[in-house]
DNA sequence: TGAAATGTTGGGGCG
DNA sequence: ACGCCCCAACATTTC
């Protein structure tokens, strides 16, 4: 049974070459097929939204070109409800079976009702006889390793991150294989692959491009974007990365979300640039905070596996949220009269992309101003946003909403005109995003409202009709909030005393 | 990885 | 010269 040597790689959220230790656990056999399977049933709790799709259609073209440019071929499968293959399973017991493969690696990922489909095929390909191995290429630390003294996980990010610090000892990374050449799988009768085109990722209106220009795909991409920050940017990180309308970040996101660069990449190609002057150690050590709460995130998701779409503290079950649709509406199209916001907001459906500051403010907006549930920003973000990640987005709304661990306290309401004129003084970002708005004095464009009439006037600004008046005005808004999360505060009390 | 309300202090105008 | 008031400017507390 174990007579045969050939290996089946599965690519998944790790779309690179380099550093990839399931991919050079594979190639370690006599011939070793390299597949893709996009089964987006199977993702959880909800599909891959459209701007997702069009970075991993462009990804997926970039990675099997980088293949081809090794001598080796990446095959490229649909499985679903109604397709040739029901499920990734189907495809690769198929695979293994005309490939004549003994084993299967990958590289794992954390998303709860993925580790469940994850184990299920492990299962059922070791149940058939074939070895299964799984590597961790996503992750600093794998979410189960980093404990508190209890043997707990934890709840809070400065413990978790020294925690994560004090142990961690990182190999280098690995290299890309010198040659792909046993991944040539043409001249083998193997069940009919389908092209990236064939995965019909992109939408049929082409609404797209200018994502792309702003955001190139690949692994080549991803480590030019990491290698331009580390020159330009991370000296002035913890002042710059606030900035909206600076390119003060290190926009890896994305590429971190897809795999085409792994942290542990990030993480050595940033030591090694700076640890020369205390300022740039300390800037470094401020950057791979980031890479911290990116662990922190998929640590939460694992540990506490529902809270995707149920918060962590469930007294919050009890939220007195005012649903309403039309609120909703305005803060998705970016019409909600706070030009921060709207910029935001406008900057997302435009771009696949929206600055993490911005993230903040539109997302306290949301929930605190309009008190509108976590939950429909939290799927706005995911449907919208090109890098969206489950962990990671379910950390930033619940630390936003004030119901997951080490979360923003009730009362943090951000105030959108104060943001604005700390961090977009000048509105270059709002009127970038809000081209209705560019002709008005920055002294007025964080609130247009407050505009003397025939500045509006000679800035061609009528509000209510270019430019909406604020849909909820900020003080009535803010006292309604904190009244809203006293009403909490008191169930609890009430419950627990 | 806030903002607003409230408290304190100290300099200057003024009777 | 003195006390009184005003009010920035800053600090502290509260939500």
């Amino acid at each position: 049974m174990k007579t045969n040597r050939n290996s089946i790689f599965w690519f998944r959220q790790d779309l690179r070459l380099e550093d990839n230790p399931a991919l050079t656990a594979a190639l370690a056999g006599e011939r070793c097929y390299l597949v893709y399977i996009w089964a987006p049933e199977e993702e959880s709790p909800w599909e891959p939204g459209a701007a997702s799709r069009v970075f991993l259609h462009e990804s997926l073209l970039a990675l099997q070109e980088k293949i081809a440019a090794s001598g080796g071929r990446l095959l490229c499968f649909r499985a679903g409800p109604g397709q040739t293959f029901p499920t990734s399973l189907a495809v690769l017991q198929a695979l293994a079976k005309a490939g004549n493969a003994g084993s299967i690696y990958w590289n794992r990922r954390y998303e709860p009702k993925i580790i469940k489909r994850d184990s299920e095929i492990k299962a059922a390909l070791k149940a058939a006889g074939l070895t299964v191995e799984t590597f961790n290429g996503a992750l600093l630390k794998e979410p189960w390793q980093v404990k508190t003294k209890e043997g707990k996980p934890f709840q809070v990010f400065t413990p978790f991150w020294r925690a994560c610090l004090n142990e961690l000892d990182l190999e280098p990374p690995l290299p890309a294989p010198a040659t792909l050449q046993s991944t040539d799988s043409s001249s083998l009768e193997l069940p009919r692959a389908v092209t990236v085109a064939d995965l019909e990722l992109l939408p049929a209106l082409n609404w797209y491009e200018g994502i792309l220009d702003r955001y190139p795909a690949g692994e080549s991409e991803a480590h030019r974007a990491l290698e331009h920050f580390l020159k330009h940017a991370l000296a002035n990180y913890s002042l710059d990365r606030d900035k909206p309308h600076r390119q003060g970040v290190s926009r890896l996101s994305t590429y971190l979300h897809f795999g085409q660069v792994s942290p542990r990449s990030v993480w050595h190609r940033t030591k090694a640039s700076n640890i020369a002057t205390k300022e740039s150690a300390e800037a470094a050590a401020c950057f791979l905070r980031e890479l911290g709460w990116r662990e922190f995130s998929h640590h939460l998701l694992y540990h506490f596996p529902d809270t995707a779409d149920t918060p962590l503290r469930k007294d919050f079950l009890d939220f007195p949220w005012h649903k309403d649709e039309e609120l909703l509406k305005s803060w998705q199209k970016g019409r909600t009269g706070y030009p921060i916001v709207d910029a935001g907001m406008r900057e997302l459906w435009q771009t696949g992309i929206m600055h993490n500051r911005v993230r903040m403010i539109t997302a306290s907006f949301l929930v605190k101003h309009l008190l509108q549930p976590w939950q429909e920003g939290a799927r706005w973000f995911w449907d919208t946003l090109i890098d969206a990640d489950l962990a990671q987005n379910t950390l930033g709304w619940q630390w936003t909403a004030g119901c997951g661990a080490d979360a923003a306290p009730y009362f943090r309401i951000f105030n959108p005109m104060l943001q604005g004129e700390k961090f977009d003084p000048d509105g270059l970002y709002i009127k970038r995003y809000v081209p209705e708005l560019a002709g008005l004095d920055s002294k007025y464009i964080h609130a247009p409202w407050t505009a003397p009439p025939q500045v509006l006037e000679k800035a061609g600004i009528t509000l209510g009709t270019t430019y909406p008046a604020p849909i909820v005005d900020h003080s009535e808004a803010r006292q309604r909030a904190l009244a809203a999360f006293q009403t909490l505060k008191e169930l609890k009390t009430a419950v627990t005393g």
